[in-house]
DNA sequence: GGCAATTAGATTGTGTACAATTCAATCATC
DNA sequence: GATGATTGAATTGTACACAATCTAATTGCC
């Protein structure tokens, strides 16, 4: 009952469920990132942003698996928030420096209850989330380092 | 060696390997995707409309998890690069039907060949594949059918 | 030191995504 | 059979995401 054609079958991707899983899981960050006035991927940027007290646009993209057409705006809108301050580094100044505001250290607190409630919308058991996690860190992993 | 601020490491995330993933292959689409000229999102658009010859927009925004705002300028775009036909259901004015041009009936057979060569890019076995498709829809299944 | 190659960010252009709103068609109920 | 509610697409506005290109700073190499 299958033809040749099986393998176009949406049913049939892995990617599909990926992409779609992760814009569903995305929204549903919505509600808990409105009130700090954040998007997703401001988000994200401020996670890494409040572990290493300061890094250069470069090592966050590397990170985030973003390039600086995506950052460059982002970063400007942190800014203008009053979340980071962008700042060139004085022995190399190509590199742009991203640093903590007072504002941007105070605003951690208000997002520590966040993955908490996030935990609770994905209804996976604990092994099963942690295979997941290794699954797509293996994929991750596999990837070059440099695209 | 832990504090209360660990939960939003992004390493500590399992939305953020999804989201990162879900963007890397989709990028790694594009070689295959360039040559019939489709974007990733053109393309898993063009596989639903291939399964079911005919399908109105609503029906597309359901499989696909996306809504009138995405789907309107896609499907304005694969008419205008002629592979499908966009028409008014006589029954009900209001539905949109989708259906294959001759040109996205051809297409069909180039696109063919994608999903194999795009197998060869994520480097899981395939029973790990399997983990992996199989908790993706189990979190996909347990979101409310509209949101 | 001088200059080609490299590197880090910024910019531009195209294409999603999605919330919110609008509009027209249909349905439900009376 | 009028009309209020609902539904399906389209539209508008905002925010990514990335390829391609550009510019300025730095590095390598002679």
């Amino acid at each position: 009952m299958s033809d040749k054609f099986d393998c176009l079958k949406i049913s049939n991707q892995l990617c599909f469920p990926l992409y779609a899983c992760s814009k569903e899981i995305v929204k549903r960050y919505k509600p808990y990132l409105d009130p700090i006035d954040l998007t997703y991927t401001q988000y994200i940027t401020m996670m890494v942003v409040w572990e290493e007290q300061e890094i250069t646009v470069k090592a966050l993209g590397d990170k985030l698996f973003l390039d600086s057409g995506t950052l460059t705006p982002v970063l400007k809108k942190l800014e203008q928030k009053g979340y980071v301050k962008r700042s060139r580094s004085k022995d190399d100044e190509r590199n742009l420096i991203i640093t903590l505001t007072d504002e941007g250290i105070e605003l951690k607190k208000q997002a520590c209850s966040i993955p908490a409630k996030m935990g609770k919308c994905v209804d996976l058991s604990q092994e099963e989330a942690s295979e997941l996690y290794r699954l797509l860190y293996k994929i991750l992993g596999s990837f070059p380092v440099e695209d």
